[in-house]
DNA sequence: ATGTCGCTCTACGAGCGA
């Protein structure tokens, strides 16, 4: 079972360049983030003609995420616990089924938090609070379960290619590493880091200043994984060259495969 | 490099978010 993670920055703007990576990568279910549209907006009959299922969690103009899936999903849930008045359309869930295991899939757009300090960080950081609430509650489960998306983190100097001029940024903060690590810690596997180490893979580059040209990049898209779920991991990747192709997004897909 | 891109408004560029 191949599972991806894309921030496509905008359906509108990537429906091309999201159905090329598609039929190429050829993953079974991929979690969206930055979809920035309402449900009624995504173009869903597009991607059910591709063979996939769709399930939205969208807004109007920012945020938004989504499933798609060749496989059934089953027990959809839209939004992160823990705060009722939360209107940012940034978690789904939903459960897959593969040839003699489930997996429940959650999919992520972590809040960026710039500027640093600020009410923006106030939330991210409280938001990662409430993320680790839910992980923890999937590690007390008993089903296999994944946490993909765009976590918003640089979680090592080794993840940007320039670490240097990150330590102010709410990407790279100690408290939202800080974060990040306590989610790591409850048993959670990083799968990049789990079979690929050193420097130079990223995720993510800017549209500004020539980032891509100058291979200046972040690894902020992540896969955390159950100890269970880690158990059936075959592999991980980034699929680095999507940003050289048209009208591309400013992050690139990543995905894993499950033996399930 | 202060370097770009996507979204919305009632627009025909500006402001916001990233």
């Amino acid at each position: 079972m191949k599972i991806a993670s894309f921030n496509i920055n905008g359906i509108k703007a990537r429906i091309e360049a999201l159905t090329r990576w598609l039929n190429e990568a050829q993953p079974d279910v991929v979690v969206l983030q930055e979809i920035k549209s309402v449900d009624e907006g995504f173009p869903r009959d597009h991607f059910e003609d591709m063979g996939y299922n769709v399930e939205t969690h969208g807004q109007k103009s920012f945020n938004g995420v989504a499933i798609l899936s060749k496989l059934p999903l089953e027990d959809v849930t839209r939004g992160l616990p823990g705060d009722d008045s939360d209107e940012q359309a940034r978690w789904i869930e939903a459960t897959v089924t593969g040839n003699h295991s489930s997996v429940r899939v959650c999919g992520l757009y972590l809040p960026n938090g710039n500027p640093c300090p600020g009410p923006k960080y106030d939330y991210k950081l409280a938001w990662m609070a409430r993320l680790e609430a839910r992980a923890r509650q999937l590690m007390a489960d008993e089903m296999p379960a994944l946490m993909a998306g765009d976590y918003n983190v640089i979680p090592q100097a080794e993840d940007a290619a320039k670490p240097e001029s990150w330590t102010e940024d709410a990407l790279f903060r100690p408290e939202t590493r800080a974060a990040f690590r306590r989610i790591l810690n409850l048993g959670f596997t990083e799968a990049f880091r789990a079979r690929t180490q050193g420097p130079g893979h990223y995720s993510f580059w800017d549209y500004q200043a020539g980032a891509w040209q100058r291979n200046n990049g972040i690894r902020i898209d992540h896969f955390l994984l159950t100890p269970a779920c880690a158990d059936m991991m075959t592999d991980c990747q980034i699929d680095k060259d999507t940003r050289a192709g048209d009208k591309p997004s400013d992050h690139v897909p990543i995905w894993i495969t499950l033996d399930a």
